[in-house]
DNA sequence: ACGAGCGCCTGTCGGC
DNA sequence: TGCCGACAGGCGCTCG
């Protein structure tokens, strides 16, 4: 489940726990178990557990799609690609056969990251900017202006959905995302990013932070078996609903493969050329 | 510079 | 019921 708006929720919950499990902030890591080897990037598997026990977290952050927790010395970096998720668990629930890896914190607690596909990969290192530094500006930071954004998209000549798909023009914008902010946006996601005018070039800018906040707002989303708790799902105006009336228009939302992705879009409202 | 294809993995769902 | 293909929230790689 990851795109911006759930490693956000995933973020406040650690930080502010939940009804079911307490802020993990400032706690200490006792010991450290890997499940599944290629869940770990680095250090390697038999140096990773030595040097992360007994450094405490310090501050949870995020940078794109990458949960970034601070430790007393290194940084944790985690990201959960395709399946994964942060769970926090008490020390009496029963390990998932989905584990991959498993921190136990000095508050009787557990981190668990869990990650069916094992796409998922966990970065234990000294400086974070070696992993987050080829990533683009993030889409809510106000300081990226019309002006520059206007200017960003217009020197590359390439299709919006691939563009935006691309972490290191925007860090955090998903499948599902994408095509909500180009259809709230109605730009045509195959479109080329150099034809935007100044005007559509801020539309799309202010579709993409209105489709992501009201993500975060409600928590995210919640598709088939990868349940977080969210409910943006329910609130898709595009996204796998193929064949269903635009909101807009009444028209069928169409599908097309772009990069591998499935791309839903109004083949009326989004138009490739007018 | 750009896009298409493939690989990495497991699970679910619809059609036959 | 079982089998099979399509599909899934991501991204790094190679190849034209």
């Amino acid at each position: 489940m990851p795109e911006l708006p759930e490693v956000e929720t995933i973020r406040l919950n650690l930080i502010y726990g939940t009804k079911d499990y307490p802020s993990i902030l400032g706690t200490i890591i006792l010991r450290a178990v890997i499940l599944w080897d290629r869940s770990l990037a680095t250090p390697a598997v038999d140096k990773f557990p030595s040097r992360v026990e007994g450094q405490a977290l310090q501050s949870i952050g995020r940078r794109g799609k990458y949960l970034v927790l601070k430790l007393t010395r290194d940084f944790l970096l985690i990201h959960l690609r395709m399946s994964g998720d942060i769970l926090i668990e008490s020390e009496d629930e029963s390990i998932s056969v989905h584990h991959r890896m498993i921190l136990y914190l000095d508050n009787g607690y557990r981190l668990a990251f869990n990650d069916p596909r094992k796409f998922g990969r966990v970065w234990l290192v000294a400086d974070a900017g070696e992993i987050l530094s080829a990533l683009g500006p993030e889409p809510l930071d106000e300081s990226l202006t019309s002006i520059e954004f206007h200017r960003r998209i217009t020197s590359h000549h390439r299709q919006l959905k691939p563009l935006l798909l691309d972490q290191s023009f925007f860090a955090g914008m998903g499948n599902i995302y994408t095509d909500e902010a180009l259809h709230l946006a109605l730009l045509h996601p195959l479109l080329k990013s150099d034809q935007l005018t100044l005007e559509e070039s801020d539309r799309l800018l202010q579709s993409i932070r209105q489709v992501l906040n009201e993500g975060i707002k409600r928590s995210g989303a919640s598709i088939d078996w990868v349940y977080r708790g969210g409910d943006f799902q329910n609130y898709f105006r595009v996204y796998q609903r193929t064949g269903k009336p635009c909101y807009r228009c009444g028209n069928p939302i169409v599908r097309i493969v772009s990069v591998q992705r499935g791309t839903h879009f109004c083949s009326h409202c989004q138009p490739l050329k007018e």
